[in-house]
DNA sequence: TAAAGTAATCGGAATGATTCCGAATTAAAG
DNA sequence: CTTTAATTCGGAATCATTCCGATTACTTTA
């Protein structure tokens, strides 16, 4: 998702174009991967020091919320991410447990999950697979 | 697994027989579901009342480390329960997210996963599909 | 472009889960 | 039974996150 896209679902939500929401979106969209809440803070705090945490914490869970970033965690740490779905297709990712970079898993398990159960009522699902992108891979 | 195979294993690593462990296990075996750590708390506090915060949260991160448990997260929560693969098959599972019950769902999304991860040092994956169960079911 | 109204932010205290730590207790080996 | 090391206790400390009242900054309207 683009900083544009971003700001047109704020807008569209009457969310007000802040300095602050600028930063945290320019922010995830050089970053390109999952970063924990932590430094997120470290970077927004850069280019406005004395921004508040509440500002950040926020911003974060209101921006998770609508949609614009996406949310995991990872060793009970909270990683966010600007969201991947340019394409508008569904789909999962690899996630390297060093830097935070994604590959896209192009398939998505629940179709091809055979349990019936249409008893149950799905709210969501989640798949991932972790481990070492090429670049942290040690060996 | 059960109670016995659990003792199994903490002997085996040489951890040592107490009534603390015990306690624990016995909940995990009675609850068979997802509770979080503050259910754990309250329950083993009925059996043995001034138990302490630390001892619990110890013994929970132990037994998860060796396998005994299963852990996953929900809504900034950790849930834990008896680790289910009694019968030795990787499965995952469906979750309640209104009382933690579990659904096996026999497929792993790893085996029709296409994309060429060779490069890649693959530590795990994670596939849950949570929503409500026919009991929890509002409708 | 000034004023008004409301959302957003600030600063720091409060919360709440989890971990740490030194002292006391307990399990198990000799 | 004694010894020794693991375990637990009790409560303080930590750490991320949230809350809250006061202030500031958007955006709309005139």
């Amino acid at each position: 998702m683009s900083i544009d896209e971003a700001w047109d679902i704020l807008l569209k939500y009457d969310y007000k174009r802040t300095k602050n929401r600028e930063i945290l979106l320019r922010f995830f969209d050089e970053a390109d991967r999952y970063v924990t809440a932590m430094e997120v803070r470290m970077a927004v705090e850069r280019d406005n020091p004395g921004i508040s945490f509440d500002t950040i914490y926020r911003n974060l869970a209101m921006f998770s919320k609508l949609g614009i970033l996406d949310e995991t965690e990872l060793n009970g740490e909270r990683l966010f991410r600007m969201q991947c779905a340019t394409d508008h297709h569904h789909h999962h990712h690899f996630i390297c447990t060093a830097c935070g970079g994604t590959k896209s898993i192009p398939i998505c398990p629940m179709d091809s999950v055979t349990v019936n159960l249409s008893e149950y009522e799905i709210e969501g699902h989640k798949f991932e697979i972790y481990g070492r992108c090429p670049k942290c891979k040690v060996g």
